[in-house]
DNA sequence: GTCTATAGGGGGATAGAC
DNA sequence: GTCTATCCCCCTATAGAC
């Protein structure tokens, strides 16, 4: 499953393999298809366990008791560091772009994680403006989609202009966010 | 080639094959090999098109002409023409998302597309702030990164979330640059 | 310029031995 | 649980007839 999320991220749901994960594991093909029969079912498990993820680490005290910057660091950090991780991009991303010939299943996961993902980015900004140390106009729900789908786009800018205008697409986020009026 | 960067727009590049187009064109697979020997051929040529048309758009006059307000929407309606044509993604947005899996060539075309729209949206933005009808904090070309990410990846995000999503994060867009201070 | 036919590779998936 | 072997499909690409 490791191996699965890191192909995800790298080459796309259509671009990777069980032949790619059996290398790297250093077994046969139907190896890997007795714990998952197919496809479908890996990724499905590969998502679930990344949504999991992110609602531990958001109810995690350790975040929770977060000032909302620091959140929003925290946040950003997750897609720097798939930046710096061989130049991955956002998992939710990555589905969305192949949403079209994703089966079923795997749609419906796409959505669930990227609502989640913005939810959570909502109620941030949220915290943050009404804290005081956040400033933007209009809803912050239209605030998160604006962030969310240009840390998604910037990491795959990246790809293409290199690591510097990632950061640069951050710290832009966050002036624009912490500019006094 | 009309079907082909539709195809990428909406697949992708390994989405895609020589029967797709074939089927769509009632021809056999063959004779599109006739005019585009290989894949890769074909698509530098698609998207060696696509920078040259937006090419002749921004230096006719009636783009030109616009006020920077105007050419941000007329930029903008780029965008939403793509997504309310069946859910397309944007051309550079979708090629960076496979760019590890990209052919060389087709890297550098993918490369210099997003330099020129990045250069044309930094212009426009910075022509917008001199003449005071944008505000916003920072070097333009920070902000015209953060605005075409944003553009790229909401097309993407819209896919799962519904149209509606991608038109909030463009108002959104404009709210930003035209809040007063 | 388009056709038929085919080569050669990779993909997902299954059967049955061990 | 993993192996070998295999099936069938789709892909890119080419050869040669028309």
């Amino acid at each position: 499953m490791d191996l699965a999320e890191s192909f995800l991220q790298d080459k796309g749901f259509n671009g990777f393999s069980y032949a790619h994960i059996a290398a790297e594991l250093g077994v046969r093909n139907a190896a890997i298809h007795y714990h998952f029969p197919s496809k479908e079912e890996l990724v499905c498990a590969v998502i679930q366990r990344y949504r999991d993820r992110f609602q531990l680490w958001i109810n995690n005290s350790r975040v929770k008791n977060l000032s909302p910057l620091e959140k929003l660091d925290w946040f950003f950090s997750i897609y720097t560091d798939a930046r710096a991780d061989n130049g991955k991009v956002c998992l939710a991303g990555s589905l969305e772009t192949e949403f079209n010939s994703l089966p079923g299943s795997l749609r419906e996961q796409t959505e669930a994680l990227t609502h989640e993902l913005l939810a959570w980015l909502q109620a941030t900004l949220q915290e943050g403006r009404e804290a005081g140390v956040f400033q933007f106009n209009g809803d912050p729900a239209d605030k998160a989609a604006l962030i969310l789908s240009s840390l998604q786009g910037g990491l795959q800018m990246a790809r293409a202009l290199g690591t510097d205008k990632f950061h640069t697409v951050v710290e832009q986020h966050k002036q624009d966010l912490l500019a006094s009026a």
